[in-house]
DNA sequence: TTGCTCATGTAACACGTTACATGATTGT
DNA sequence: ACAATCATGTAACGTGTTACATGAGCAA
């Protein structure tokens, strides 16, 4: 139900293409909610049906014609709808195919698990370090993403990096469970 | 793709309805992955058709039949194959409406923003309690579902405790940001 | 010359959600 | 009397994933 809500939030600074649209996604709201370019397209599809966006075709010589959508006054209003109404939901469905292993672990030897764990913790390091050089980039990342059109608001700005500290702090802990997980697997 | 694993990997321990299967899986790897009773049903019948599990009903005098269903030995392989393997995601897709609405807040008032925390930080509170309740009680629930006809080993509570500990610092933590970001938001 | 980026999409399938249908028994 | 629990599912819809198709320009 909500890839609908990103949309629109996202049009609502500006105008974009689809393609540029799940660019954005990517260096934006991705650590939040993810989507394919195949969905973004059929989203906005589907969006333009309701009247929430609107389309037009941009020329251009050396390249592919580009469809740049723009959110509709009607869209507006229902993101904003959205957005102000209090959700019932605080947290989301589950699907980690990573910990509903772990479940299973039982049925493999206790080395293979604390190989398996050591991964993770690599993995989950790695991320750490894009972190800290994604964040300094982001909010140019953005602008760009909209063509520097579009200033960003400083509450933006605080807002992001809210949600970057929180991903900081869980991958953070992460490491940490997985480091004492190991240490109990070798007792 | 994992809901299958998921299913198979509980009736690996004993057979089980499909009903019972439902409150298995609120009761032990609801906070890993969740799904709904129709959609336990549906997949149930996919694998029966494919030959990893196999069903028998049960008559009952005082209340409906039964349908029961076995993991065959076809289907053990799959699951085994599958937990074996190394994943290439340690991530799983995000889709965490709360923070969505929280990325697009600047176009709230800060008040109402503070508001929205607030509810989070109670809501988590409230899950931090059922926890510590649950931790005592959940192998417990976990050998009630398959009425007790199996026994856990040492190594499924070992693994269910990671599982358990990871959820309650997470949690633990995201009070602990949403409060930091509270205060930031006070200045 | 191989592959990446730009740019658009469609089609088929897999998975998740919501609503509906049935009907007996047990607890408040 | 009313709601909840036991127990099975179907149908329709909504969302997410994967593969395919097209075609120009540019860099190693």
């Amino acid at each position: 139900m909500s890839l609908k809500h990103g949309i629109l939030g996202l049009l609502n600074y500006s105008p974009i293409t689809g393609y540029n649209l799940k660019k954005l996604f990517d260096k934006s709201i991705n650590n939040v909610w993810t989507a394919s370019l195949s969905q973004i397209y059929r989203e906005l599809g589907t969006l333009e049906k309701e009247g929430y966006v609107t389309s037009h075709i941009e020329e251009q010589e050396d390249r592919p014609d580009r469809k740049v959508y723009q959110i509709s006054d009607e869209g507006k209003r229902v993101f904003m709808e959205w957005l102000t109404e209090s959700p019932d939901t605080f947290v989301s469905p589950k699907r980690d195919e990573f910990m509903l292993r772990l479940f299973f672990a039982a049925n493999l030897q206790k080395s293979e698990v604390k190989r398996y764990l050591e991964q993770f913790i690599d993995n989950r390091e790695k991320t750490m370090k894009s972190f800290d050089e994604d964040q300094k980039k982001m909010q140019k990342l953005v602008k760009a993403a909209f063509d520097n059109k579009t200033e960003l608001k400083e509450e933006d700005e605080l807002y992001m990096r809210f949600i970057i500290k929180r991903a900081q702090m869980t991958n953070q802990l992460l490491i940490k469970w997985a480091r004492e997980c190991i240490e109990e697997l070798e007792n």
